[in-house]
RNA sequence: GCGAAAGUGGCGGAAUCGGUAGACGCGCCAGCCUUAGGAGCUGGUGGCCCGAGGGCCGUGGGGGUUCGAGUCCCCCCUUUCGCACCA
């Protein structure tokens, strides 16, 4: 009879009292990192969702475990950040008091579940033995000129009264509360992420990641070559307006300019009549719900004309300068030049303002047969040429008429470049990384400021800066940081002179916490030196991470960062963190996203309290790919329910009967052929198909009430082991084998010669069609095979008085008569 | 609009190299066991036709390549998820 609750509990205790799951950091032989993203603690509770990330992680880690890995499967708590921040408001609690009670039930859901943690070498962000490392980070690249403090445009939620990274806006809005986000000016710490863009780029070429988070990655990068051109203002001025553009081929049809509203050169541009306008413009521009728009198609341009002129460079034309909300201040220089013959946009602009279309790029047929380059006519009836493959020339473009789009394009910059007015460009879309936050619940950044000294960071003995207990830790919505409202936090003395300095008041990002993590698990029992170098050279880089794909751009990237970083500064050996990465699926229910609205929230308790945390760990695992996530139907968890009570009671029946050996060969067949695929679908992440697999093995084993052999039922046993542990160890004990099944057992390997049967069933085909089935000799010849199927009454049912043709024949896999 | 992935029974989903489509599970049907079953066990289960031997159709739609296509190529439709006026 299998009872789950008992079993669970005996064997947690076994596993917790022999400390099975904590391996020896100092001496394993064979060290396996297996790594799953920390959960955020919140106070509902352990989500479904994350189960569902870490069983597969740990299918994976006992996996490797059976066959003779040292694996290391840590978790941890991250647990500062806005989330946290604005439910303790939310629920008026304090997040000091709330977190530990949310970590204490994440760690009692997660001590039910069956996953191989090693509770011994645990992380949580806000303990100051950990931040305070995290202090240390930022003084590392403080040090080393890669955190800079600048004045920035930031983006600003007026709800969470914070800024944002660009990362944390989503189509104008913020991620969290989805309010409208604005821009504010404010003096910010940045990481300087962009000088490692290339090296971040061109290792995506070799680690080993799930493909689709690989594009995700180059496409947030958004490496563009192009050109920046310099247009001079018109009028003898001396200021000049840098464009980017990835077409300078189309220089000389660049017929106007268009400024975002909020570039800084548009003051000096507006005419004194046009000022009332523009100033019109600019207020709204930031007003107009510009994610309404996005939405709709339609994109409807605005805009306004400044009055100002700038020079072509090309052509020495004066060309008007308008702003637009359709040219972004944060790509790029903010400025473009407008070549409505050959851009969509500019197009649809210039046809909403009346302004010139000039085309200079032609398909090269279509230049040929005008007979020169000037008298070329382009129908631009709605929508702008914007092709420019070898088979477009430039038209209308001075000496490079009748180059090649791309050939032109390389002369023209160097031609510019001749007069300081053009040169060859990357572009990104990658920014610096902003990790000042106005709010409280995160570590204060490791910063001081002296009259005297400047900005003087704090020494590093001095570490950590303890975040204090704040009784009013609600942000102002002024941009004021709650610890700039504590003076016995902010006031100190400067460490360099003595005399009085005033604390950074603001916090770091939450993705600085979870963008070293990892490094430390290994060296969590050292409190003197936050990365152990013996202990990271043993265990890092991380050998598997599993993990959601909406990480992918912003923890991945930034963990990636600071570890190069820290690479370059000699405190890690390595500069990719994650050798292997593999995304996992979501978890939707009965077709539908869960929700709390909904109130369609699988929650574990209660699944676990009622069949038990190996069914629902094999349920979890058996509803779809791994990796591409499945259906959590409740119709469908008695399936693994049933499958694991029959196993019990198989191995049950088995001691009783007391068999040994392989009787039935085909059987000891069946064993052999589940081995090969269980051990394949294991290493891609199926675990639907191996637990399928399994499944079968057993129909087989137990066909017609048969009662399999104890050399049967072993290897079920062990495969059984990642899937449904706790029964697998009981199942391992009662057949004699010593406990923990997982530093006992070893992996069943399976022999080859043992898949072969001396005959093969194979399908005849007549002109493709399937007609019958015949048994072959294993290897049999083309005439052999034709021979028996041609004796077959079915085959000469359908060939009839038609002569055989071709004879299609793979051996031991189909015979396939072609007549006619 | 751009990018990525995906469309297979009543349902969740299988199908290594182009080679017997529908593994495994849910549900359903029949039988057994039971005082009883929302328990357990055994067997069956893509659709249509049938003279009971089989036949025809079938992996979103339409073309194509091939002896043979869920799988490869072209066009189209739908869904999901990213990004979204990126110059």
């Amino acid at each position: 009879m299998y009872d789950p609750t008992t079993l669970e509990e005996k064997w947690q205790a076994f596993w917790a009292a022999n400390r099975t799951n904590e391996p020896d950091l100092d001496a394993a032989a064979s060290p396996y990192y297996n790594l799953m993203m920390f959960p955020y603690p919140s106070a509902e509770g352990l989500h479904v969702g994350n189960l569902y990330a870490f069983t597969g992680a740990d299918f994976h880690a006992r996996f490797q475990r059976l066959r003779g890995k040292d694996v290391f499967e840590p978790i941890g708590f991250d647990a500062f950040g806005i989330h946290s921040e604005n439910y303790a408001l939310k629920v008026n609690a304090h997040p000091m008091d709330l977190i530990p009670k949310s970590i204490a039930n994440f760690t009692r859901q997660l001590g039910r579940s069956g996953i191989m943690y090693d509770w011994s070498h645990t992380v949580d962000t806000t303990d100051p033995d950990y931040y305070r490392w995290t202090q240390w980070i930022f003084l590392q690249l403080y040090d080393a000129g890669l955190a800079v403090k600048k004045e920035a445009p930031v983006n600003w939620c007026p709800s969470c009264k914070t800024v944002l990274a660009n990362e944390q806006v989503e189509g104008g809005k913020c991620e969290r509360c989805g309010t409208e986000v604005g821009q504010r000016l404010l003096s910010q710490w940045f990481f300087r992420i962009t000088e490692y863009t290339e090296r971040l780029l061109a290792n995506l070429d070799w680690i080993d990641w799930s493909p689709s988070t690989l594009t995700a990655q180059r496409n947030w990068i958004g490496r563009s070559e192009g050109a920046l051109l310099r247009f001079l203002l018109a009028g003898d001025r001396d200021e000049t307006l840098e464009v980017f553009t990835t077409r300078p081929d189309t220089v000389f049809g660049a017929t106007f300019m268009v400024l975002a509203p909020e570039h800084p050169l548009v003051e000096e541009l507006t005419t004194a009549d046009r000022r009332s306008e523009v100033e019109a413009y600019r207020s709204t521009a930031a007003a107009i719900d510009l994610v309404e728009r996005r939405k709709t198609d339609e994109r409807t341009k605005t805009g306004v004309f400044t009055g100002g002129y700038a020079v072509n460079p090309a052509t020495g034309e004066d060309i008007p300068v308008w702003i637009a909300d359709y040219v972004l201040m944060e790509y790029g220089t903010g400025a473009i030049m407008a070549v409505p013959g050959h851009d969509q946009r500019d197009f649809e602009f210039a046809r909403q303002f009346g302004l010139e279309i000039r085309p200079v790029v032609a398909p090269a047929a279509v230049v040929e047969a005008a007979g020169d380059t000037t008298s070329v006519e382009l129908d631009f009836r709605d929508e702008a040429f914007v092709e420019h493959s070898e088979d477009e020339c430039l038209i209308n473009s001075g000496q490079f008429s009748g180059l090649p789009a791309a050939e032109g394009a390389a002369r023209i910059v160097a031609w510019l470049g001749q007069r300081g007015l053009g040169e060859p460009k990357v572009n990104y879309r990658l920014h610096d990384w902003c990790i000042s936050r106005q709010r409280y619940w995160g570590p204060p950044i490791p910063i001081l400021y002296c009259d005297a000294c400047g900005t003087v960071p704090v020494p590093e003995e001095d570490l950590p800066v303890v975040l204090p207990y704040l009784e009013q830790f609600k942000p102002g919505d002024d941009g004021i940081a709650p610890l700039a409202k504590d003076e016995s936090f902010y006031l100190t003395t400067c460490p360099s002179c003595g005399g009085e300095a005033r604390r950074e008041t603001d916090v770091s990002d939450t993705f600085m916490d979870s963008s070293w993590y990892f490094l430390r698990y290994p060296s969590t029992d050292f409190d003197d030196r936050p990365l152990d170098p013996t202990r990271t050279h043993r265990w890092l880089p991380v050998d598997m991470y599993i993990g959601g794909e909406e990480h992918a751009v912003l923890h991945l990237l930034y963990s990636r960062f600071i570890t190069m970083a820290l690479h370059d500064l000699g405190h890690v050996p390595f500069e990719e963190p994650y050798v292997r990465f593999r995304k996992h699926g979501l978890i939707i229910r009965e077709g539908a996203k869960m929700s709390k609205t909904k109130g369609n929230v699988v929650n574990p308790d209660e699944y676990i309290d009622r069949y038990g945390a190996d069914t629902f760990r094999t349920y979890l695992m058996f509803l779809g790919p791994y990796q591409e996530g499945g259906d959590f139907r409740d119709s469908g968890i008695v399936g693994p329910q049933r499958f694991l009570s029959r196993v019990s009671d198989a191995v049950e029946a088995a001691i009783d009967q007391g068999a040994t050996g392989f009787p039935d060969p085909a059987v000891e067949r069946a064993v052999h052929l589940t081995i090969s695929q269980a051990t394949r679908d294991f290493e891609n992440l199926s675990f639907n198909t191996a637990i399928a697999a399994l499944m079968e093995l057993l129909n087989k084993l137990r066909a017609g009430g048969r009662v399999p052999t104890l050399d049967e039922a072993r290897p079920l046993v062990i495969m059984l082991g990642p899937i449904a542990p706790h029964l697998a160890e009981e199942l391992w004990q009662t057949l004699g084998g010593e406990p923990s099944l997982f530093e006992h057992a070893e992996w069943p390997t399976f022999d080859p010669a043992k898949l072969a049967t001396d005959t093969v069933e194979i399908p005849v085909q007549v002109n493709g069609k399937l007609r019958a089935t015949i048994s072959l000799e294993r290897g049999a010849t083309e005439e052999t095979a034709s021979a028996t199927a041609l004796a077959d009454e079915g085959v000469q049912r359908h060939i009839g008085d038609a002569s055989v043709r071709k004879t299609v024949y793979v051996p031991d896999r189909l015979l396939n008569l072609v007549v006619g």
